[in-house]
DNA sequence: AAATATACATAAATTTCTTATGCATAAGAA
DNA sequence: TTCTTATGCATAAGAAATTTATGTATATTT
């Protein structure tokens, strides 16, 4: 219990959902808000979420912009138009594998 | 299009669901059933699936039965007892993780 | 003063898949 | 009858996306 498993590919589609709606997050600030979001069920690491937002960054899709805070950094980040694109596709990609696995696996609820 | 991409750790979840509705079923077996129940959106490879079907039945949750059909092998898959349990957990894992991502990405629809 | 929270980062190991390749028989098309 | 497609298994190399472990540093709470 506490920690389900994060299905795999599934982190940049979360990253980039919630910049999509917040604007503007840093990465401690996204691993606070998918604890919340999910009361408790999902923790993003941050070994795997430095690696992804920087990916991400390199890819084009995230701009970054670092601010001192009380004396400690933070590195904001938010969608580029390319990024806002790359959004829109992996979330409809996503459900469209939800709707997948419910055939696949409540094929009852599909076929009654 | 055409392959949309496996979300990494759901295989196993499949091939125990599917051979929890159909008993016992073979390799290849298993690969024209996803095509057929998601209209070809999800193909499994051999790749992925061989070496699946060896760590299930190498964890216990498999017995399998080699049949010869028309000179050619077939190696039927079932379940055992302990693959029955695991089944039950690995789908409410994963009703859960879709339950948790369309918290995350579709927060408004939770919301309302 | 010590523990916890905030904030970043990277490296090694692991898991899980894709892609490529191989072998073999059966059936259908040319 | 030869070539292609379908059936059926398998493994190896490589890639992708994590987990786990570790490191640094400042701020806040106990």
């Amino acid at each position: 219990m506490g920690n389900s498993n994060l299905y795999k590919g599934s982190l940049t589609t979360i990253i980039l959902k919630l910049l999509e709606e917040h604007d503007k997050m840093y990465g401690y600030e996204i691993t606070q808000k998918v604890k919340e979001l999910t009361k408790g069920e999902l923790k993003i690491t941050e070994g795997a979420l430095y690696p992804s937002l920087h990916k991400l960054e390199a890819d084009g899709l995230l701009d970054v912009e670092v601010v001192k805070v009380d004396n400690r950094l933070r590195k904001y980040y938010k969608l580029t138009e390319q990024g806002t694109k790359e959004t829109v596709n992996k979330l409809s990609e996503l459900q469209d594998y939800i709707k997948t696995m419910q055939a696949l696996v409540s094929p009852k609820l599909i076929l009654e």
